[in-house]
Formats: structure tokens, C-alpha cells, sequence
DNA sequence: CGAAGCATGTAAGGTGTTACATGATTCT
DNA sequence: AGAATCATGTAACACCTTACATGCTTCG
């Protein structure tokens, strides 16, 4: 058999390998490091438990995608990008296009069923929504005022070079204030239909 | 042992569960109707297969939430639900918040770490990714057209009662148009940065 | 009669979450 | 000394996607 095991060529890059190479190759991290970023930082767009992350990070090495650059204290092992590795998180970010869709959002799924609650429970259930938006965008807007004063300083990117943060907030700002509109309207939409002639349509016959 | 098998009492409704339960309670369907409705009315907010259908209608079917209403032809098995069904929908409904985020979206994943791409590159990467928002927003925009119809002439809801899939497409629309403004203010941001004295922050020394 | 669409299911594999398991260092 | 935090791993299970597998009915 002549085409033995090709390295597995054109495969798409996992978003999750994406991270974190994009991470790593910011700056050299642990996958203690990863961890508490996934936690912290990314957790509005993609999460990652540890649990995912150090295997992924074997699989890397192994792969020669990364490489371990320092063993630290307590069994720390501080993980470096290689070229082969920055080839392959420029192949992810220039692949064709992902599924972008708002895809996997319960709470536009629920939204489709409003019609199966009281007027009330509908109301509680987008009250409580635009809570949770409220509160969110409140955060988004304080890290937006801790990136300008960073970038007013003349400091670095935080999370080092090549990760532009303060992209993907302004995301998370746009989109926060968005679904605090969307559950006003659709407030103002369930009070129209519980006032209206019970949806059936007038009779025709 | 005394505490025998108390019927899994307060586990949170699972999505699919939730979504399946409210299509058929808005009106009888088979497993085929389901899968094609999520392809073709949900996938922008939820996805499934067939093969992820069935096996949760005949989950379903034990537990007593759904019933075989009538068989039709090539072994079609039309289900309805149960009063036990009903509630358990409401159940998920109203119970509470789930994670909203707008987690686990690959483009703004990418978006973090446009800094490793050059500016020619990042730019095609968000002008493909607006024209991905575009043309789902005339979708959008003609579906919201159709609904306008159906409701000037007093039709039910077309998926049935206790549907309100007018609401998420407002969030659809108000996402899409969101998403283009984004593109487009991040395709000045990174001209902006690339003009800019190389992020690094002014040397302080 | 052949293709397209209806209709249901199972299997294998990848991804993601929760829980289990352990131990070192630092801080109070 | 004890708690908190750093640090790494594995196991079990749920969820999701892709592929495999089969057969009927309708339409052209």
C-alpha cells in the first residue's frame, strides 16, 4: 500500500486548538494559564474546562505544534508556540468561513414557545432576560474603560502581542445593548398579542 | 434501601427536549417533520438531527410526555403531547435563567487574535464575515415580509398555536444588523492599528 | 421503471461537562 | 498549621455530528 498515513493534511483547525495556539502564541502559558483565561476572558464567546485543555496541549506537543519552553515549580510546565504551530493558527483564522449563526441560543429558542406561558410568566421570563443583558453589558462597558486607559498609557496589549481584545468587546457591547431592545420590543410584542383577537385569525366563514 | 428510584425529579429541561415538546405541542408531528423544522425554522438558533430526534421521542414516549397520536403511511409515526408533556414544556420555560451568553461563537473567537494575521488578511476576514451577516439579513428581512402577509390577512400562526417565531426573527434582524455595524467598525479598527505606532505602546525609557 | 423524497432507525467518533484524584507551594 | 491557590492529570457521561443502513411511496 503505497499512500501510507498522511499526516492528516487539510482537516479543519478546531476552534478550540485555535485558542490556544492564539493564546500561547500571545505569550507563553500553562495550561493552568489557558484555563484561567478560557475563565475569564474568552467566556463570553468559547469556554474550555481543564479537563479539555491538557489533553489538547499533549496532542500539540505531540504534533510539534507547540513546545515546552520552562518547567516551573510545583510540576508547571509553560508551553511556547513553534512555526509549525503559527502556520497552523493562521490556517484557522483564514480557513473559509464557520457557521457563524447566533446558533445554540436557548434563549431565543424559548422565545419560539412564548405562546405556551401566561402574559405573565412571558413578561417574568423577558424581564429576567433583560437582567441578565443589563448587568453584562455593565461589565463589557467597565473593561471597555479599563482598554482605554491602557491604551491611553501607551501600554501593551494585555494579554500580549497579536490578541486584540478590545475587537470582540466592542462585539459584546453591540450585542448586550441589542438584546436589552429586543426583549423591550418583544415586551411590548406579548402585550399585543394577549390585547389582540387570540391570533386564530377573525373567522371566515 | 428505601429511596427506590425517584423519576429523576428537578433535572433541568434539556433544549432539544424543550424545543421538540413545543413544536409538537403546536401541533402533531413526526420525527420527520421535526428534523425538517429544525433545518429549516430553528437552525439559526438551535440545530439537530434525525438521528438525535428519534431517540429522544422514544425517551420521550416512555416517560410518558408525548404519545403516538396516529400511524400513517411508510411506517410515519405522527406524535402528540401529553398533559404530563405540557407541563414539563412549561417547566422549561420558566425555569431558570439558562446561560444566555452569546457562547461559543467561532468569529469572535477569531476575532481575538486578528492581531496575527496582516491587515490585508484581517480585512478579508471581516469583509467575508459581513457578507455572511448580509445575506442573512435579507433572509431575515424577506421571511418578516411573509409573516407581514400572513398576519394583514389574519392567518393563524403558520407553525401552529403557541408558535411566536415572529419574535426571535425580530432578534434574528436586530443580530444580523448588529453584526454588519461590528464588521465594519472593526475593519477601521485594524486599518487604525495598522497606521498606529505598532501597538507596543510609546517607548518610556 | 428510475429518481426524488418520505420515513425510521443504529453506530462510531468527536466534543464538552462534571466529577474524581492527587500533590506542591504560598499566604495568613 | 490550615486554607487558598497553583498545578496537572484521568474517568464517566452527556451531547452532537457524520456516516451507515434500510425500505416505502410518489411523481415524472
Amino acid at each position: 500500500v503505497a499512500t501510507a498515513s498522511q499526516p492528516d493534511r487539510e482537516r479543519q483547525v478546531a476552534p478550540l486548538r485555535g485558542a490556544l495556539l492564539g493564546l500561547i502564541a500571545s505569550r507563553p502559558r500553562s495550561g493552568y494559564d489557558l484555563a484561567k483565561t478560557f475563565d475569564l476572558t474568552l467566556a463570553n464567546v468559547w469556554t474550555a474546562q481543564h479537563s479539555q485543555i491538557y489533553p489538547e496541549l499533549a496532542g500539540m506537543l505531540r504534533e510539534g505544534l507547540v513546545r515546552v519552553r520552562a518547567e516551573g515549580t510545583r510540576g508547571r510546565k509553560e508551553y511556547a508556540i513553534t512555526a509549525k504551530g503559527k502556520r497552523e493558527l493562521v490556517r484557522w483564522l483564514t480557513e473559509s468561513a464557520p457557521p457563524t449563526r447566533i446558533s445554540r441560543n436557548e434563549s431565543l429558542l424559548r422565545s419560539f414557545f412564548l405562546g405556551f406561558l401566561s402574559v405573565e410568566q412571558a413578561e417574568e421570563l423577558l424581564r429576567r432576560e433583560r437582567e441578565v443583558h443589563e448587568a453584562r453589558l455593565e461589565r463589557y462597558l467597565d473593561d471597555e474603560r479599563s482598554f482605554e486607559l491602557l491604551k491611553q498609557r501607551g501600554g501593551p496589549e494585555p494579554m500580549g502581542d497579536g490578541y486584540t481584545g478590545a475587537i470582540p468587546l466592542q462585539a459584546g457591547i453591540r450585542f448586550e445593548r441589542m438584546m436589552i431592545e429586543w426583549t423591550e420590543w418583544a415586551l411590548e410584542e406579548v402585550r399585543r398579542r394577549a390585547n389582540a383577537p387570540a391570533g386564530r385569525g377573525r373567522p371566515r366563514g
